[in-house]
DNA sequence: TGTTAGCACTTGGGCATGTTGAGTGCTAAG
DNA sequence: CTTAGCACTCAACATGCCCAAGTGCTAACA
């Protein structure tokens, strides 16, 4: 049998399945796609397909599903991305409308890919490396808490509450900031680490330990506090495809939930520039996540933006609507 | 027949249902509940609640189920709130240990909330009523957009992005930032809708309408950004609670994601500072919850937190659950 | 008047049985 | 390598049956 006409069979099963969500036989295969052969030459190539593990019968006399591996084959070397429709790429455009407030811009974009492609979406917050220090600020909550707030002059705000340890005084506290400030506005975040000790240094001895302190709270805001949030939307979506399927949802709306576990998912995938990266089923390193499969891609800077969605998914027009997503969200932030 | 009698039929009728979801019948209520009577009797007497609305019958031979109205009743009058058992204690107090971040607080207790009662477990962010200014901060993002900071003294930052209409200097910026930080800085957030003007006034004439918008960005980031949003925790506890319940969780879960619905529904209901407030069913004003109800209390100075889950739930110990966590919500964010 | 026992009646769920149709694998011929 | 044909498998559906749970009603009882 000839390897092409096996792997538009393999094609064919995984958009007849994707479609109509139930197992497809060798027969109703011939009749909606006009490959050239009987459907007994299908059954026999099936057999292969299926010895190869890239499609599965649920019982004997059914039709075949396929496996992951089989979506992943497909993925990789079958399907070709799908254009947008007009009013696809309509919605994306109105996306650069707007104030381009970080969280906003942020909000309406999940918003919008969860739409598009009828899945949960997702999305990192931007790595925020070559911001700049826009301002700093240190407020006294109670006699030993102090708020650190770190603004940047792309617009993000981080803040953390801290333990001094000691009592602090409030001019201490001012002399601190306007050190603080001095020596760090207009740094990159990203250089912070290496910067906030020289800091610290030219600090009076008896306030070095607050000092120390507060560096060690606003170096973490610098690199942790930003990226390692995420923002999601469209989880009603999850249910709604898993009418009449009993995908056990639960362990999905967990991972969702466990913000840990979806930034790990996202940094796990790789970060081809250029690309959609696609975990399928099983490939995932989460257990809830066996049956679902997680579409996405870098934007900006190297943080994530994608879907999640059941295995059985329209990988070409989800991957499409990732990309375009992605395209015009770095476009904007990068303005 | 006597009006005791029948309440405690009611009772017993929801508290089975609730334990094992099954239609309640006659017979499994006279064996497992020591009432005096024959389950003939029991029978007269569910005739009579069914007559007044209060249980239902899924069909003729089955058992009963309560109505919305049915377990109404129950909670206003039945119902005695059960006393959290030890462990839950020591849980809600480890609360209390941590730092006082506000985010901190509030993102723990959702998930404490939530995992005492297996619900969906939502909190609106506190009422700063009371908080002062303690700073402002305006920073240039483009030439004709600034971001706004607005930190108050409880270590709740509030920022927002506002467009200018106009090229903006930052020497403009810096003047302004010191007139409002020195007229405002202690002032508190409640009252700036009548300070703010003003400060305008004391502008110089030309950045008179910059300083206007500005005030405006101020003044939405006092009495809304921080009141206006919520957050959650448990979502998969829907998926568990309906494992083999065809509840359309779907619903339930757009109107979680629409925080406009949850604000909206949490602020209708009654504010009863000592009580807890449950609405269930049909009451809720948003019809994808007909089949859930919504256990809510206030906290601090007028915030709600709560759960929502299906209106099969049990009620006594979830209002417990609610009620004592809010009672240590105040304490914690009242310190 | 309220309670109870007894009884006829209803009905969904479980089970065994039969039927159907989609789909397969295999074989033999083209 | 492809194809027609055929026997075989098996989930899904339908049918009929029985049973248990539960009800409403009536008549007797305290």
């Amino acid at each position: 049998m000839s390897e092409p006409r096996k792997l538009e069979v393999l094609r064919a099963i995984v958009e007849d399945y994707v479609h109509s969500r139930e197992p497809v036989g060798s027969k109703a295969l011939v009749e909606r796609h006009h490959l050239g052969v009987s459907s007994a030459t299908i059954r026999n190539d099936m057999a292969v397909l299926e010895e190869e593990g890239l499609i599965a019968a649920p019982h004997t006399s059914a039709g075949r599903i396929p496996t992951d591996k089989g979506y992943r084959l497909f993925v990789d070397r079958i399907s070709q991305v799908k254009p947008l429709s007009a009013a696809e790429r309509r919605a994306i455009h109105s996306l650069l409308e707007g104030p381009d407030d970080v969280d906003d811009i942020l909000e309406r974009t999940v918003r919008l890919l969860s739409q598009l492609t009828n899945q949960v979406a997702v999305v990192q917050y931007p790595h925020s490396n070559r911001a700049l220090v826009r301002h700093v600020e240190f407020v006294l909550l109670a006699p030993q808490q102090v708020l650190v707030v770190l603004i940047a002059d792309t617009g993000s705000v981080g803040q953390k509450v801290i333990d001094a340890g000691t009592d602090v005084s409030n001019e201490a506290l001012m002399l601190l900031r306007s050190r603080f400030l001095g020596n760090i506005a207009g740094t990159q975040l990203a250089l912070l680490p290496q910067v906030l000790p020289s800091v610290v240094a030219l600090c009076p001895p008896e306030l070095r330990g607050l000092a120390q302190t507060l560096a060690q709270g606003l170096q973490s805001l610098s690199d942790t506090s930003r990226e390692e949030r995420i923002l999601m939307a469209g989880t009603a979506n999850l249910a709604r495809s898993n009418v009449d399927f009993p995908l056990s949802i639960g362990p999905v709306l967990e991972a969702l939930e466990e913000q840990v576990v979806m930034l790990r998912l996202l940094s796990d995938m790789g970060d081809d520039p250029r690309g959609v990266t696609v975990s399928i089923g099983r490939e995932n390193p989460y257990d809830g996540l066996a049956e679902a499969s997680v579409v996405a891609t870098g934007y900006g800077s190297g943080a994530k933006v994608g879907i999640l969605g059941p295995t059985r998914m329209d990988y070409p027009t989800t991957m499409a609507a990732v990309r375009a997503v992605a395209r015009y969200l770095s476009r904007i932030l990068g303005a």
